[in-house]
DNA sequence: CGCATTGGATAGTGGCTCTATCCTAAGCCT
DNA sequence: AGGCTTAGGATAGAGCCACTATCCAATGCG
């Protein structure tokens, strides 16, 4: 297949499938001939990839770089994760020192998660107190709520990216099922505060 | 106080202050003569109030204005609630139409929420059919869970926005807490995948 | 009395993701 | 064989967005 069809299966036009061949997110095809490439059915899936983190989950060019270099550089699995961690939780700018707020280590031994340092852990830590600032108030037991739901979705998921088919599977089952769980709970909270406005201000009022 | 004491007070630009009051984000100053303004207190919170908004959740100007429109021209706070909700959850471009889904029905049935449609119920289904053929799997439980927690959340939020001191504490209080909320939310998960993978990857192999 | 500041207008910047143009080399089709 | 199409390579431009900077005449304040 060569660029024009790539273009046509994939829906990316063919000027951008340039581009990502300079920026290096994308491969490039088997050369044919100087002036002839072949592109697979990987050139394919790669491309629909990157479309996903760049349109859905809204990474710029260079995180996604960053993400399918590691990938391809047969990166291990849970540094890859920390790595799609690290660019969906927006960590490239606040590099968190190390903050401990007590809430964030109760759900650590609540959940019986090990007690291990990490990303998501200070990002934890920055948020709640960050939330605190706000006075936004978030109770032991919401935190408690929250985070037994995320102990299942994360079980499924992990469980999901052990099948070792491809990496690129880890990426996107990781960056998309955050984004996307995230998502959910965002209209759900606006389902919910909709319909506790509605009954007080439409039957109270 | 004048132009430049309350661009110091907000940590505003005064090129950015002027970029807002010709953008109709800020009300323009009590004109004591043609070439000088006075501000006061409230340009002071309001400009605090764009910033969060443009920083912290990440509203463009178009959609700020939008809202503080309504909010002065002194729109019922049903209709004011919507339409943060309709910005935050990003539903400008897709005005979803009369999607049903059994799982969302559930879900408001079974938190006995009022059967009223709503843009965020919309979002809400339109979501849970992405999900879905994302293969991302989204269980009753689940649902159960999450809605019961946003429930609650919500109820505080309502609560908090009745107050009827100022409007714009209800836009603060609903963009902000939905947004911390699904933020909070992104950062639990990360921090069960990381959990999980540890033991997973480490332990396992 | 002159410096600083204002509103108003307009233009420029910088970051980002494309998109378009131009070029030569070379395969494919008839 | 000859012309159409396509490849790669390079470079430039477009379009959006949120500022930021410059220039101006008018004018109050110290």
């Amino acid at each position: 297949m060569q660029l024009k069809e790539l273009s046509g299966q994939s829906g990316v036009a063919a000027a951008s499938i340039k581009y990502y061949l300079r920026e290096g997110l994308l491969p490039a095809g088997e050369t044919v001939h100087a002036t002839r490439a072949q592109y697979s059915a990987r050139h394919v899936e790669r491309l629909e990839l990157i479309q996903v983190l760049r349109r859905t989950v809204g990474l710029n060019i260079e995180q996604i770089r960053g993400l399918l270099k590691m990938a391809d550089d047969g990166a291990p699995r849970l540094a890859l994760l920390a790595a799609v961690q690290r660019v969906v939780l927006d960590l490239d700018t606040a590099a968190s020192g190390d903050v401990r707020t007590p809430a964030a280590d109760a759900v650590v031994r609540l959940r019986n998660w090990p007690d291990y340092p990490s990303d998501a852990r200070s990002a934890l830590n920055v948020h709640l107190e960050l939330m605190e600032s706000l006075h936004i108030r978030v109770s032991r037991e919401l935190l408690d709520t929250y985070s037994k739901a995320m102990d299942d979705v994360a079980g499924l998921d992990i469980a999901a990216t052990t099948a070792p088919e491809s990496v690129d599977q880890l990426i996107l089952t990781a960056a998309v099922g955050m984004h996307m769980h995230s998502q959910l709970l965002l209209k759900l909270l606006a389902l919910a505060q909709a319909s506790h406005a509605i009954r007080r201000y439409e039957h109270g009022a």
